[in-house]
Formats: structure tokens, C-alpha cells, sequence
RNA sequence: GGGGGAGUAGCUCAAUCGGUUAGAGCUGCGGGCUUAUAUCCCGCCGGUUCCAGGUUCGAGUCCUGGCUCCCCUACCA
């Protein structure tokens, strides 16, 4: 350390700067002002990876106080986005803090790998339409690409990640695709890797089955082993209690996917969507010449039509219309029937009961098969859920095709049978359906109803229908066998009022319960959880598809009993045939399909079922296979449950959160993480969710390499997480504005620390020896550290980044604003103090910033500290949080003094402006009267608003000057209560000035006598020009101008343009100068000496240029002048 | 249908226990400061705080009703 490193991304004009006098030993390196972040990026991500600096911050840590995050997992599916940076900055800033903290960490991350959202992309690459493709292609092969396409994105990943400066325990990328290529060849051949104490060797196969386990490390992958084994402990736990069984429902199913979904799954894809509005008439039986009309939206199940519903109470109708009469709801009329009608005849619901009629597929062989078995006919039922808003107010009821027609069809002891198979296709049966698509069969369907007699009305219905969340299909519904867990009953009572056994005996209490015990961040989301349990329905945990965790369940056709096993090696000891086969495999299909257990019922060997797990189960047992619980037990108990977990809640709460707090509450029954913090979502900069064809999306890439991950990590922690991000370019560019203040308060230091040849080790006068401004910022970044450190606790970024956008603010704007000169223009004490206090507040600053802005700041802090330290850590990651040091220099009442000097200084700008007299301009008095508090610091204070303010004097008036009138601020939060209606007066009163103050402090005022510490006694300005006041503060300027201040004015003018001047040649910052003023007014010459000084002019001529020279002219109150200046000695 | 949240300047958002003159930023206009700045400062323009009632001395804030949007949830053929 020590040695200034090459900046290879500073340009060439500023490496040229960096002439360096006066060097006693490391100097700062220079700094450009227009700093290339992405490059500054690329490069440091280069040292902390030579450097080793995050395993170094890891061994700083290890074995001190923990906090433990656990990453809920990303889906290793394609190249990360835009909206998961904004969840990673999250992690990483909260992870950074935690470190600087000087806590332990485990620093896993994690990637979601098994599932339907892997399936459909490759089946999608490989150009598979069906499952029938994937069986044919074979299930192993099928198997294997899914988890190499998980590989291929897990690099991917990984490699975006930390472009993002997202410190984590990262597999090298390149390992992954190693890895990948490898099962290309053959799974089964042997290979090693580097583990976390030395090389592991298996098969590629089980080497993948290995990752994220403790010798290998890294991150941990939900494909794991270890992750599938603890879920079928989980399982068979649920399976013990008795809460694992088997529906025969209809469910909602995607005809594409071949697979059920379950209810949160479903909830996922709601969409508009038109569908044929048909309206069919079904002939009465008994009532010749009359017939019901009932409406659908899905003519595809007209075929397994088993019954019409009507509602009891609902009044119906018989009209006539022309040569028919129907029977419908007498409030659908309007909407339902067409053409003029008649009305016959009313009746209530009960009085259709039991009435027989001619449904629209009778003499279809599957449907005579299904009446025939059960002895029955079409007829109207009664049903509570009828009602007239839509429809004709007649139920069509095929209780194959939907969950309320099942349940119905089931109490009302109808025949039960589904019309179409797994692809949506109809069974054989169905007669000309057969084998035809059910969604495609609408017209089909409507034109042979029309022929037939059945059909009366077809119109265009618009709403919302459940489509399947991963391919957009539109859902079917379907009659199945899945597998559920139980989730206990729903009281009908009020939560407090539930006795221990009834929670005891509802697995969705207890879960409620231990989400009790968890903070929520925004609190709603504690409502929002609870909310989902008590509505929630059984967990559907079986999906009949290929790649995922093989669902540990054995069903015994034979004698109909059902085991679940609870790992791989109760798998191994209780196999009866097939185990070989698995022996070498990671627990997936179709390896583990082969392995045959003794039936717990009747001994005969049976076979797994053939459905794969709900992906949710791999995600929520990760606080449990992550943290080793079952191998390390000791480990486990230090980390769990977790300090923090994050994530976009939209959908969480009834997936991640929900799993990972159901599997705790089964398990353990208590909460796995002690903190979570939800965020929105991210959209487009014009509002809209990012879409391509919009032209509003952003790869994380290309927001990388155009923006800087410095910039997109502060719009993200900047955001309000309970509000939806609108992403885009322009909100970059306003983002990147507040860092280049930063940056430039930095480049600033740096260049004329290097100037003046300060370093730390120059010395300074102690901190408490300094200027007021000085112990000011000092005050402010210690004030700041604080305040960010409790934000942060508290998992609130967006309150940390306002925080240290303010300290910015006050840094560059008022501290360095009125620090400068002392820094290019003074010397001794004077400049080390203002140089020692701008490089304690900037490194404070780096230090604070460090976990939202790890380049920026590291590059601040390398050059700041280390580039000059050797003593201090070589990154500011390693340098811990600021606030304790920091602490000893708050002085709130300084900072309260100063921010009422700023607005002192902001008023006398107000009162310029309105008497046109520039800042320039010096004037020979500025009055003040300040508010009746106590004010510290004052002759500081006063002499801060006189330099700013422009001003010879700074007088302080009392309420007694001629220039302002006492007055009144009565202090309502205090007294409101105790006058109540007398206010109005009260404040009038204080308004118009009737009031007299006491000598004791109190005041009366409108008939009342208020207390000293209710009012406050301000001054308010007389009527008059050049006045401006707020809540107590008044400044008065004196407007008159002398012809010395006049003169002095003038040569201010002339410094700024020689200045201007200087700027447009081009010149060094310490470059002398020769310059030519032509026609200026003796008057001014008086003013001059510290005009040339300032502008290091060597020799000055009072005459025309020399020739060549450019010229300016200047507009003077005195004249107009030219000047023209060139390098001294040129 | 049920539950929750929100509605404030053209846009994005503030406003402490209810406190009297509702503030910032962005945008626009005018002016100013400045060899750190791609900044910054002052001023102007911009408001029926969604609507209608109510409580109160006083309402953006609390209550009631309605409207709109978002989220969650739900068995509408």
C-alpha cells in the first residue's frame, strides 16, 4: 500500500495536472472531474478480486456477532434484469452495512433451479409442442438439459451479479459451465472441483447434486441433493400427521403445460379475454314446445353437460317468442333474450326442480355411457349460487369442467365425468369431438348446436379468465387426481378467541402465529400474510410433469394405502427393486421412478407416483437445507432463524414467504426469519411494465455499461420501497447529478490538496480548534453517520440516501462554498484546518456511502486514505462504520446556528434581488434580528452571513430597533387546548400587533395572559424595501451605495472576468499571469491589489493589449473596459 | 363480491400528536453566484389537497357517504 496505483481511466489532461510541489511523502493521485464511472467500475472490480478484499472483509468478521440473511432464490432461467437489481442492492447494501458493522455473515446466495419455468424454455429450444415431445425425446436427456440450462443461467447470473458490486460467496462462472459441458459428454464420468478446504470428486452428475453444500460452497441451488431429500423429510412429517391425501377435483389446468395448477398459481394469470357468449336452448321433456335457455362461456363442455341449475328464490319466467317458449330468470330478460317476447307465466326457482330436458350430446356414447351407469337424466337442480346479473339466470352444470359444478355435482349425487384429456384434447367417446382441441371447438360446436336445433344466441363475452402464468395458455378446467397437504380448518371465530387445541389442530393458526413473531417491512405486509392464511385453501403440491423434486409418495393401486418416505436413504433401505438405478443419480425422474418399495399395506412392490413437486417447496426449505440442518445441527442453530429476508412482494406472500413459513411451522414450529422487507415493482420510465416491443425495457447489461451500477444501486436504495419504480435513462441522469456533486467536492479536495502539497500528514490544528464552519461539517457527518447507521437498522434506505443527499448538499453548497478560499488562497493553520476537515468529512462520507455505492466510494476512499495511509485498511469495505468515531464531534447547537445563518444569508439574496443589487455588489450594512431562541456561536455566525452576504456590517437589532416591531408567534401545538374557541382572537390579535408583553416574559393578548414558554417573541419587520423575514429571522440591507462601494464592486466585476478570462485560455489552476486592463477608472485601482493577487497576475499594465492577444470587454458601473491577459513569462 | 392501500402543482413525491401562510425536486420563465461542478442560489408561474357532508377554535391529516386507481382475495356459468 502506499504507492499510487495507475488510473487508467483518468484523462490524459488531467494525468497531465498532476504537478506536485511541496511533497513530503504520498500525494493524492489526481482526479478528474468528469469522472468515466463505468470504466472506474471495471477497474475496481478487477483489484477487489486481486486484492481478495471481500474474502479479507469475510475473515475480519468471522466469529464476531452474526446476522444472517438468507436469499430467497433466484430463478436460474435467463440473464438477470433491471428489477432483480433492484432487489440485489437491497441484499448486498444491507449485507455491505451489516459487515461495516463488523458482523458475521454467510454471504449465500441462491438460485431457484427445478420446475415448469425451466421446462417450457427448453422445450421451447428444442421446438416441443406437447409432453408427448418430451416423452419421446426420453426424460433423462430431457432431465439433464433442464439442469444445464439452469447451469448456463446460474453463470450468467452470477457474473451480472457481480458486475453489480453484489458481494457474495459466488461460484467461479466459468466452474459452472465447466460443469455444464461436462454432463453434455457424460454425467456419469468423474471429475473435481475446487471445494471450500480443498478439491471434491465425484461424478458430474452428483458433483452438481453437491453444490452449495458445505465442501463445496458457493451458492446454494434448489436442485441440490440436500434440498430435495429435506423436502421429502418434510413431506413424510406432514404425512405422519395425517395432513398429505389425494383430491379428485376438477382443476385448473393448462392444456399446453399438461399439468394442473395449483390456486396460487392460478391466481398469477388473470387476463382479459373474449370468449363466445352462447346461449342454448334445451328442450323440457315434459313441457312439449317449451325449453330452457341457459348461457356459457366455454361451449367446449356443453358435451359433458349433466344438469341446469336454478336458483330457489330467483324468480323465472315463461315467455314466448314467436313460435317458442323459454324458460329463464326474469331479471336476465333484457340482456338475455332477443326480439319481442311475451310473458306467460312466473314462477320461483323450486317450482322448476326436478324438471327433465333433452340435453345438447345425448347420443354421444360417452355421455349415454356416464347417465346410463348412473340411471339418469337431465334435470334442473337447485343451487344457492345462481344468480340473475348475467346469463339467463339457468346454470349450465357440467361437473367434469368445473370446481363449483364438481362440488355441486357432488352433493347432488350427479354423474361425474370429464370430457378431455391431458393435452385438452376429448377423450374417445365424444364422437366427432374425439381428439379434437376443446379451446379450438367453439365454432364447431355453436354451428352443429344450430343445426340441431339447440342453439338461440352468440355474442362476444369480455372478462377476466385464469390463463396459465408461465405460457399465457388459457386455463381448462379439468377433472384430476392431485396431492395436497392439509391446511387445516377455517374457524368461524375471531383469532383471539380460539382455544390452544383449536390452533393445535390447524396447521394455518400456528402458521399465523409464528408470523406473529416476525417484523414486517412495510408493516402491511404482516396484515397481508394473515390475510392469504385465513383464505387460503389446501396446499396442491403435485404437478404431472418431467424435471423437478420427484414427490416422495408411494400409492399402492392394489390396496389403495399411500406411504410418503422421508429421504434418500429411508428410500435405499426400504427399496425392494430398482435402487440400482438411482444409485449414482440425483433424486430425479427418471432414475427415481424406478425404485420399488414393499407396500406398508399389503407388501407388493410399488412404484412412485409419476408427478413432480410444487416449486415453491423447493424454495421454502431453504432455511432449513441451506443452514445444514440435518448434517450440522450446531451450525444450524447459529443461523437460523434468519436476521433478514428480502424480496419484490408481489405474489410472495402466498409463495416464498408462504412455503418458508409453512415448512418452519411443520418442522419447528417456529419463525424462520426474524425481519422481512418487501419492495414493489419495477416498471418502465413512462409508468408501464417494461416490455420490448415498447421500447421502454432496459437489459441489466446495457443499464450497466451506459449508467453505472453506482448510479442504478442509488435510484434503487433512494426509492420508496411500498411504491412501484418508474426505471428509465432520465431518472440515471437525475441520479447521477447528485453523485457527480459528490464526485466534484472530491476532485475539488484533490486538486488543491495537491496544490498546496496537504496531506494528512501535513498536520492540522485539533478538531476543536477550528473554524465554526469546520466543527459545523464535522458536526454534520457525525450527526449524519448516526442517523444513516439507525435508518439502516431499520431497513430503510430510502430515509438513508435522503440523509446523505442533504449532507451532500451541505457539503458542496455551503461548507465548500465558503471553505474554498481558504483552501487555493490562504495558508498555514488556516488552509490545514479546512484541508484536514474537507478530508474527515469526505472519508466519513465514503465510509457512510460505502454500502450503497461500493465503486464510488472505494475510489474515494483508495485515494483519500489508502493511497496515503499504509497504516489504514486498503478499502474503505474493510474499514468499518464511521459513527462511533465520529461521534465526540456532534454539536447540535452549532448545527442549529448554521441553518439559521443559511437562511439568513438566503433572505439577504431575496432582498438583493428585489432591490436590484447583485451579490457582487458589497454593501455597507446588512441588519439581522434573529428569532427569540437561544443562538450559540453568534460573532461566528454573523461573521459566516457578512462574507456570504456581501456585507461590511453585520448588526444584530433587538425587537427595540426602529427597523422592526415586536411580535408574536403564539405556539398553538401548546395553548390550542387551553383556549380552544378563543383562537381566532387570539391569533388575530397577534397578527395585527395588539398584544403587551410583560417584563416576567408572559403576554397579554385579546383578554388573555399567555405563558413565556407558549409564545415565542419575534421580530417582524416595519413596513419598507429591502426587508424579507421568515418565522422570526429579519434581514434589512442598507441600500445606499457610496462611491467606495461602487468602486469595490467594480473591481469584483474585473476579478470575475479576469477569472473568466483565465477559464476561456485554458490556463492551469496556479499559472501566473500578465494582464492588461485598458480604461479603467482610478476610482477602482484603489481596489485592486487583492483583485491581482487572487488571480495571480505577475504584472499589470493599464493600457491597450498587446497585440494577438483575445480581449474581453467588461461592463463596469464605472465604464466599460477591456482586458486581456497571457501566461506569465510566455 | 369481500379486504387493504392510495388520491396533494403539468410530472415524481413531502407535510411530526389535528395547529392556522400545504412544501421540495423535475419542467418553464426571469435574475444571480462561481476558474470544483454536468452544479448551485434567489424569485416568478403553477393548488377546489378526488367529491359531498360531519367533528373541531382549527382538517391534507379524524369520522360518514360517494368517485377513481392500485394491490390482495373470491365459486360467476
Amino acid at each position: 500500500m502506499g504507492t499510487p496505483r495507475s488510473v487508467d481511466w483518468l484523462p490524459a489532461a488531467a494525468r497531465r495536472r498532476s504537478r506536485v510541489r511541496d511533497q513530503r511523502g504520498p500525494m493524492f493521485r489526481p482526479v478528474s472531474a468528469r469522472p468515466d464511472f463505468v470504466a472506474q467500475e471495471h477497474a475496481l472490480l478487477r483489484e477487489w478480486a486481486e486484492r481478495k478484499t471481500f474474502a479479507r472483509l469475510r475473515a475480519q468478521n468471522a466469529g464476531n456477532a452474526r446476522w444472517s440473511f438468507l436469499d430467497g432464490p433466484i430463478t436460474a432461467n435467463n440473464p438477470m434484469g433491471v428489477h432483480h437489481a433492484w432487489g440485489r442492492t437491497y441484499k448486498d447494501l444491507y449485507q455491505r452495512f451489516h459487515a461495516m458493522l463488523g458482523e458475521d455473515q454467510r454471504f449465500q446466495n441462491g438460485f431457484d433451479c427445478q420446475g415448469l419455468w425451466v421446462e417450457v424454455n427448453v422445450e421451447k429450444a428444442l421446438g416441443f409442442t406437447s409432453k408427448r415431445d418430451i416423452e419421446a425425446f426420453g426424460i433423462a436427456e430431457f432431465v439433464r438439459l433442464c439442469k444445464q440450462r439452469v447451469l448456463t443461467y446460474a453463470a450468467r447470473q452470477t457474473e451480472q451479479s457481480i458486475r453489480l458490486g453484489y458481494w457474495m460467496d459466488w461460484n467461479d462462472p466459468a466452474e459452472l459451465l465447466r460443469l455444464r459441458d461436462l454432463m453434455d459428454q457424460d454425467p456419469q464420468q468423474t471429475a473435481t472441483i475446487q471445494g471450500v478446504d480443498g478439491p471434491v470428486t465425484d461424478t458430474v452428475e452428483m458433483l452438481v447434486g453437491r453444490l452449495g453444500m458445505p465442501e463445496v460452497g458457493g451458492s446454494y441451488f434448489t436442485f441440490s441433493n440436500e434440498n430435495n431429500d429435506l423436502i421429502w423429510g418434510f413431506l413424510a412429517e406432514c404425512h405422519r400427521r395425517g395432513w398429505v391425501y389425494r383430491g379428485h377435483d376438477t382443476m385448473p389446468w393448462c392444456p399446453r403445460c399438461g399439468t394442473g395448477l395449483s390456486q396460487m398459481e392460478m391466481n398469477e394469470g388473470y387476463a382479459d379475454r373474449e370468449d363466445p357468449g352462447l346461449t342454448v336452448r334445451l328442450p323440457l321433456v315434459d313441457r312439449p314446445g317449451e325449453a330452457l335457455l341457459v348461457w356459457t362461456t366455454t361451449p367446449w363442455t356443453l358435451a359433458a353437460n349433466v344438469a341446469a341449475a336454478v336458483g330457489e328464490d330467483l324468480v323465472y319466467v315463461k315467455v314466448r317468442q314467436g313460435d317458442d317458449v323459454y324458460w329463464l330468470a326474469k331479471g336476465t330478460l333484457r340482456q338475455a333474450l332477443r326480439g319481442p317476447f311475451t310473458v306467460l307465466e312466473e314462477a320461483p326457482g323450486r317450482a322448476l326442480e326436478g324438471w327433465r330436458y333433452t340435453g345438447p350430446y345425448d347420443d354421444l356414447p360417452a355421455v349415454r355411457t356416464a347417465f346410463g351407469d348412473a340411471g339418469y337424466e337431465h334435470r334442473v337442480v337447485l343451487w344457492d349460487e345462481v344468480g340473475d346479473e348475467e346469463g339467463t339466470g339457468i346454470v349450465h352444470i357440467a361437473p367434469g369442467c368445473g370446481a363449483e359444478d364438481y362440488q355441486l355435482g357432488k352433493s347432488a349425487g350427479l354423474p361425474i365425468f370429464g370430457p378431455i384429456d391431458e393435452d385438452g384434447r376429448y377423450y374417445e367417446g365424444f364422437g366427432w369431438l374425439a381428439g379434437k382441441d376443446a379451446p379450438e371447438v367453439a365454432e364447431e360446436v355453436v354451428d352443429d348446436l344450430e343445426q340441431r336445433g339447440f342453439f338461440y344466441h352468440l355474442e362476444p363475452y369480455a372478462h377476466r379468465y385464469p390463463h396459465c402464468w408461465r405460457c399465457g395458455t388459457p386455463l381448462l378446467f379439468r377433472l384430476v387426481d392431485e396431492w395436497y397437504i392439509s391446511m387445516g380448518e377455517v374457524y368461524d371465530q375471531p383469532r383471539e378467541t380460539l382455544t390452544r387445541e383449536q390452533v393445535d389442530a390447524s396447521l394455518r393458526y400456528q402458521i399465523m402465529e409464528v408470523v406473529d413473531q416476525i417484523q414486517w417491512f412495510p408493516a402491511f405486509g404482516h396484515g397481508r400474510e394473515i390475510d392469504w392464511l385465513l383464505n387460503m385453501r389446501d396446499w396442491m403440491i403435485s404437478k404431472k410433469r418431467y424435471y423437478g423434486l420427484a414427490l416422495p409418495i408411494f400409492d399402492c393401486p392394489a390396496c389403495g394405502t399411500f406411504d410418503v418416505v422421508g429421504g434418500r436413504e429411508e428410500l435405499r433401505q426400504r427399496a425392494v427393486e430398482g435402487w440400482e438405478q438411482l444409485e449414482g443419480q440425483t433424486p430425479h425422474r427418471p432414475y427415481v421412478d424406478a425404485v420399488k418399495i414393499a407396500c406398508p399395506g399389503c407388501g407388493r412392490p410399488v412404484s412412485r407416483i409419476a408427478d413432480v413437486g410444487n416449486p415453491w417447496l423447493d424454495a421454502g426449505i431453504v432455511p432449513f437445507s441451506t443452514m445444514h440442518y440435518r448434517e450440522d445441527p450446531e451450525f444450524w442453530s447459529r443461523w437460523f432463524p434468519a436476521d433478514f429476508v428480502s424480496e419484490s412482494f408481489p405474489g410472495q406472500f402466498r409463495n416464498w414467504f408462504y412455503s418458508m413459513l409453512a415448512m418452519s411451522t411443520v418442522l419447528r414450529r417456529e419463525r424462520p426469519f426474524k425481519s422481512l422487507f418487501g419492495y414493489a415493482t419495477l416498471y418502465g420510465e413512462d409508468g408501464r411494465p417494461m416490455h420490448k416491443s415498447w421500447g421502454n425495457a432496459i437489459e441489466f447489461d446495457e443499464a450497466a455499461e451506459r449508467m453505472g451500477v453506482d448510479v442504478m444501486r442509488w435510484m434503487y436504495a433512494s426509492a420508496r420501497p411500498e411504491d412501484n419504480i418508474l426505471f428509465g435513462w432520465h431518472a440515471a441522469d437525475e441520479a447521477r447529478r447528485g453523485l457527480l456533486v459528490l464526485w466534484n467536492v472530491y476532485a475539488f479536495f484533490v486538486t488543491y490538496a495537491r496544490l498546496a502539497g496537504w496531506t494528512p500528514a501535513s498536520g492540522a490544528p485539533a478538531a476543536a480548534d477550528r473554524t465554526p464552519l469546520d466543527r459545523w461539517i464535522l458536526s454534520r457527518a457525525a450527526g449524519t453517520a448516526a442517523a444513516v447507521e439507525a435508518r439502516l437498522r431499520e431497513y430503510d434506505a430510502e430515509a438513508a440516501t435522503r440523509l446523505l443527499s442533504a449532507f451532500i448538499d451541505d457539503l458542496s453548497t455551503w461548507y465548500l462554498r465558503l471553505s474554498r478560499r481558504r483552501m487555493s488562497r490562504s495558508s498555514g493553520a488556516e488552509r490545514d484546518g479546512a484541508f484536514a476537515t474537507l478530508h474527515q468529512a469526505l472519508v466519513a462520507l465514503a465510509r457512510m456511502v460505502a454500502p450503497i455505492l461500493p465503486f464510488l466510494s472505494e475510489s474515494m476512499y483508495a485515494n483519500l486514505v489508502a493511497a496515503v495511509d499504509a497504516t489504514a485498511p486498503d478499502s474503505v469495505h474493510l474499514s468499518g462504520w464511521p459513527a462511533g468515531e465520529l461521534a465526540p464531534l456532534r454539536d447540535e447547537a452549532l448545527e442549529d446556528a448554521m441553518a439559521l445563518a443559511r437562511r439568513a444569508v438566503d433572505l439577504s439574496r431575496t432582498v438583493r434581488g428585489q432591490a436590484g443589487l447583485k451579490v457582487r455588489q458589497p454593501l455597507a450594512r446588512l441588519w439581522l434580528a434573529l428569532p427569540g431562541r437561544e443562538v450559540g456561536e453568534l460573532d461566528a455566525l454573523l461573521g459566516v452571513v457578512r462574507a456570504e452576504a456581501n456585507v461590511k456590517d453585520v448588526v444584530q437589532i433587538g425587537d427595540e430597533s426602529e427597523l422592526v416591531d415586536r411580535g408574536v408567534k403564539v405556539l398553538l401545538p401548546r395553548v390550542g387546548k387551553r383556549l380552544g374557541a378563543k383562537i381566532p382572537s387570539v391569533m388575530a390579535a397577534a397578527r395585527e400587533g395588539r398584544f403587551e408583553i410583560h417584563d416576567d416574559g408572559t403576554v397579554a393578548i385579546a383578554g388573555e395572559t399567555l405563558a413565556a414558554d407558549e409564545v415565542e417573541v419575534q421580530a417582524t419587520p416595519r413596513p419598507g424595501t429591502a426587508v424579507a423575514h421568515d418565522d422570526g429571522l429579519v434581514v434589512v440591507i442598507d441600500t445606499t451605495l457610496t462611491p467606495e462601494l461602487r468602486a469595490e464592486g467594480d473591481a469584483r466585476e474585473l476579478q470575475r472576468a479576469v477569472q473568466d478570462l483565465r477559464k476561456e485560455a485554458e490556463l492551469e489552476l496556479d499559472d501566473r499571469i500578465e494582464l492588461w486592463v485598458d480604461g479603467l477608472d482610478a476610482s477602482v485601482r484603489t481596489f485592486l491589489p487583492p483583485v491581482l493577487a487572487d488571480t495571480l497576475v505577475d504584472a499589470a499594465h493599464f493600457g491597450a493589449p498587446a497585440a494577438g492577444l483575445p480581449t474581453a470587454p467588461v461592463r463596469l458601473d464605472s465604464g466599460e473596459v477591456v482586458i486581456a491577459l497571457r501566461r506569465a513569462g510566455a
